[in-house]
This record gives C-alpha cells, sequence and structure tokens, in this order.
DNA sequence: CTGAATCCTCGTCGATACTG
DNA sequence: CAGTATCGACGAGGATTCAG
C-alpha cells in the first residue's frame, strides 16, 4: 500500500501522483507543456498570474521528478525550452479526466446553487 | 476554459478538481470512504497520523463541496457516520487512476534512482 | 533572457484544552 | 463520542532586487 519517493514515504501512491502534480502551478504548467515545448518566456506570458520566482521553481520541482525536460541553449541571449518527459506525458490523461470532471462537478454544482429566488 | 465555484474562478477545471481533493488528507479519506461509511472514531484509528481538528476540517470541506455525507445520530453518545455522495463516488476512478500511476512511477523511479555505486 | 537571492507576509497546521 | 477554541510555529508564496 505505501509509497517511497525521494525518501519520503507516502500511505499510498495516490498521495505521491498528488504531490507530484499539486504544487501550486504545475497542473497548469504541465497542462500548457502538454500541447507543445514552450520557452521560459513563453510559460510567462502564458501565466501572468504566476511569479518568476514560482515558475523558475515549479519547473525546478519538475524537472527534479523527471516530469519535465529542461534544455538550455548555450547562447547570448539565454534561451530555455521545456518539454515533457515521458513520465509527464503518461500525466496527461489523468489531467485530462480531471478537466472533464471538474467541467461537469462545476456545472452540477451551479445548477444546484441557484436556489429558487 | 475557466470555470467558477464558490466564487472563486479557476483558469481550468483542472485546477478546480485539484482543489477539491488536494487537501493535505482529503484524497486518503475519500479513498477509505470510497470502501465504506464510517463513523468519525473509525477514520481516527484508520489515520492515526492525521490530528483531530485536521480530520474535522478536511471532513467539514469535502461536505461543504458536496463530496461527502455526514449523517448525525442524535442519541447519546453522539455517533456520526461520513459517506460519499455521488459526487464523491465518481471522483473514484480518478483517484484509483492516481494511485497505479503513482505505484508505476515510483517503482520506475526506484530503478533508475539506483545509480551504480 | 533566464534566472538566483532576500525579505516579509499570511495562511496552514499541530498541540492543547475545553464542551454538549 | 464528536466535536470547538485558541495559540504558536512553520513554510509557502509574493515583491523586489541583483546577476550572468
Amino acid at each position: 500500500m505505501s509509497v517511497t519517493y525521494k525518501n519520503i514515504e507516502y500511505q499510498c501512491s495516490m498521495e505521491l501522483t498528488l504531490n507530484l502534480i499539486g504544487g501550486k502551478w504545475k497542473s497548469l504548467i504541465l497542462w500548457y507543456l502538454g500541447e507543445k515545448t514552450m520557452r521560459f518566456s513563453e510559460l510567462r506570458r502564458a501565466l501572468p498570474q504566476v511569479t518568476q520566482k514560482m515558475l523558475t521553481q515549479q519547473l525546478r520541482e519538475l524537472e527534479d521528478h523527471g516530469l519535465v525536460n529542461r534544455f538550455v541553449y548555450t547562447q547570448i541571449p539565454p534561451k530555455v525550452e521545456y518539454s515533457l518527459t515521458e513520465a509527464g506525458k503518461s500525466l496527461m490523461p489523468i489531467l485530462a479526466t480531471m478537466c472533464e470532471w471538474g467541467q461537469h462537478f462545476a456545472s452540477q454544482a451551479e445548477s444546484s446553487d441557484k436556489k429558487p429566488v
């Protein structure tokens, strides 16, 4: 039942998965990278509400967990491209399912929230 | 693309889903309740590492989000049973998939982490 | 352009004590 | 049994500045 990753033990492997994608912006980052490889500045434009610090941090963690590839072009000005690893790609169906579920849930909630006035 | 729930707007409905199940102990609680209805004290025993405060808090949130039913037996001593709503049950396949993915991911990582000494 | 480093705030969570 | 209330520690995360 329990799983260990990076010296951290989880009661259930589901917890591990949530930890990998549950970062504040990770799911969105993965989602964008799922469509195409992106440069750092592209991601910044795509996610304006994410501070640079957080974007860098989340990308580092994703890279560290082997979900994202970081490719540096050694040149001036610097250019860095991010893309999904195979592990990252294998996550996409889950994210897609969560996307659908969330949409359905929200529309259900909306109709039941609309109490008669 | 964006979704609103409880007056909070998410860029993607996937974020909403993560918010609903991403609480520190929510996934585990849902997982247990997925197998059977449980009393508060049963959950406590099943999740010893969760403080009573957190357990109550997470259950309240799950209930508030319509994922968990709370049924109070009006008696002395008190008895409260928690179970999944239909929405909560519909979440189980996602949790199961995350469980499998996490397990697979961990075993992959393990083999590649074992660097030759 | 892509980052690292610092400071500071604010929410989360654990520990503890109390209640119907 | 099933909570609520309060306090304090801790860390995530934002704003800003500096660097290669």
